[in-house]
DNA sequence: AATATAAGTGTTTACTTTACACTTTAATAA
DNA sequence: TTATTAAAGTGTAAAGTAAACACTTATATT
């Protein structure tokens, strides 16, 4: 029997709530689905689950993220924690966690199987409760991160052009970049690796496939280096 | 009788503790108290507080930082949530804030019977649980937020001179600041009201004061102004 | 009247950011 | 084979921002 220092208190639901995120079309998707159960079944809703007794928060996010894309290893951080009264139709306390995932990597059969569906950022229907609040801090958030740290590429595949690069910058700030100021920046920080190998299916010219170096990027991490756009 | 649509999921202990923030002898301090209940009665520990059933996250924290100050009104922004599972004794998710008073205004018989004492951030004991890296977390947001929004004058009284807020941006990045460049700055930014008066204190010449001057502020800021220091 | 001490003040240099237009490559069509 | 087309790729100048730097001023105290 284990003694309980906190018995006269309340407890409460605890959720997590994931703004999946993914990139394609050149424009930043959120991975919504429609709720399949009550209150405000049928509602375009994140994707979600409750905090286990036995398990983190972090770790009831990424079983969320895992559950709902198949993926694993994902990049993930913290929105922040949504606790308003009346933000759900009981008392449930939601953990906001957005998480940056490589598309092409989704298992498509989740998607039948949880009506879910990748909408464009700039596209999204009315999601239920306070979600789209969590897409909105999401986006301020993901916008001063990618400004510090180069976290675009968890959205990418292992190989990318510059002009796709490029395009997910522009779907992160949401405005348009100059390419040439955009390339001096990035390839400046050199923490890319060019290839031989070009892409062909957007031009007749081709463009470079890139590769992120992330050795190069820890060790210049360590030398105090710091990455801005 | 109310219906509940997720009766079969766990309910967990909510708890917020709040990283209380003031300035004095030219040091940032955080007011922190001798746990006086079980488990680790008599560590340092940050204010804190359950969640309860009928009243929101935010309003928690508003209400804990009342408690242990006897200030209204503050300065209060979330740090994050903290859900390891053995983060304490028994399964407690804890959403942090900081708070950022003016000390002066501290009801100091409050000390006295919580057992709690401010103390220089540079100078922190260990604390219980996770709360030194709550302080960690709090530092790094308040020198991003600090960078980008005129909040240090939630730590001053409503006079102050440039001397003193120099020191508090000092405290705040723990680092050295240019006085001719800091005054250039700040005062750029055309938010600060100059009075006549001087405070005599700190030296013989006597600094002015100035006024933080909200409605400036917030006119700029309609106008689509930015700050940054 | 002399001294001591913190407050107050501008300018130059380096760096970073922004603006801006033409050339190259290679597949496709004539 | 040559011309066309469309995206990829490249450099420089100007403006703005940040950093470095040292002396003068005011006033209480001796």
């Amino acid at each position: 029997m284990s003694t309980s220092f906190y018995s006269n208190k309340d407890k409460l639901y605890v959720a997590v709530d994931c703004i999946i995120m993914g990139f394609k079309d050149n424009e930043l998707h959120i991975l919504i689905a429609k709720r399949p159960f009550e209150p405000l079944k049928g509602g375009w809703s994140l994707m979600g689950g409750f905090v286990d007794e036995k398990e983190s928060v972090n770790d009831a996010a990424k079983r969320v993220v895992g559950e709902f894309t198949g993926i694993e290893n994902i990049y993930l951080e913290q929105v922040g924690a949504f606790g308003e009264v009346n933000r759900d139709l009981e008392r449930v306390i939601s953990i906001a966690y957005y998480a940056l995932v490589d598309i092409e990597k989704f298992d498509t059969s989740l998607a039948k199987k949880y009506d879910a569906r990748w909408v464009k950022i700039t596209q999204l229907p009315q999601l239920i409760f306070d979600h789209s609040l969590m897409v909105k801090d999401t986006l301020s958030i993901l916008q001063r991160r990618a400004a510090v740290k180069p976290i675009g590429f968890n959205l990418l595949q292992e190989q990318f052009t510059l002009p796709l690069l490029q395009s997910l910058y522009e779907s992160i700030y949401q405005e348009d970049i100059d390419k040439r100021n955009f390339r001096k920046k990035i390839l400046a920080m050199d923490i890319l690796e060019k290839l031989d190998e070009k892409d062909k299916t957007t031009s007749r010219k081709g463009a470079f496939y890139y590769r992120f170096n992330k050795e190069k990027y820890d060790h210049l991490l360590q030398q105090g280096l710091h990455f801005s756009m």
